[in-house]
DNA sequence: TTAACAATTGAACAACTATTCATGTGTTAG
DNA sequence: CTAACACATGAATAGTTGTTCAATTGTTAA
């Protein structure tokens, strides 16, 4: 699928692909929305379980579960009255949790220079 | 009901630990940005050299920059009159490298290069 | 039907941010 | 020394955005 050798070489990424990825980054550069979409990792969850367990008004967590779900990032299942989120794809689920397994590795200890 | 799935689960991450990450995201969802930490994470680069390759002012770039050293994401160099801004060290080459990858796999319909 | 519950939506506002322009700081060449 | 170069910085501004509140839509139970 890629190339035969690949270095440490600067991902070639199309304008489209830049724009696209800066996009997924700044939906999750917002605490409540990274909280909401980790939250959503595990497996369907309602919006008002969300909203309570992060402890979140269900207005706040609506107005971002529409972002996050025009970004393709959740996806939302309707089941009586509650409505349901999840990652919007295997994929998604992985990258995500694979950013934040990284990152979580990465994270600063105060660290003062 | 839900239907138990044996998933990675969520990185159970401390509400430090997600702020950060938070931030972390934010510092790469602007599109400038992200190309410019693109842009230094094969080496060193100078300040000029990023302006000119990525079409922006100097002054524009030198903002960014300055965000992305306090985040540690990127380190400065002085050498002469020129600064080399690159990774701020393999770990976070690697994360970015491996998210730019992943996305890059995940992105879908084409946009003209 | 009515009533209660769950979620969405719109408006309105404060707070933040990306960008530009002008100026300032440090460095090397002449 | 001065001048030119490379970058940083401060202010000012236009645009964006996270949050709250009130009202609305959709769904189920009585």
């Amino acid at each position: 699928m890629n190339a035969p050798h690949e270095e440490t070489n600067t991902a070639p990424l199309s304008p489209g692909q830049t724009a696209e990825l800066a996009d997924m980054f700044r939906l999750m550069g917002d605490a409540s929305r990274l909280r909401i979409v980790l939250a959503c990792l595990d497996g369907p969850v309602a919006v008002g379980d969300i909203a309570a367990r992060l402890g979140l008004s269900p207005s706040l967590v609506s107005h971002h579960l529409r972002l996050l779900r025009a970004g393709r990032i959740l996806k939302a299942t309707r089941e009586g009255k509650q409505v349901f989120y999840a990652a919007a794809d295997a994929h998604i689920s992985r990258v995500v949790a694979d950013m934040v397994a990284h990152v979580g590795e990465t994270l600063r200890d105060g660290e003062i220079p």
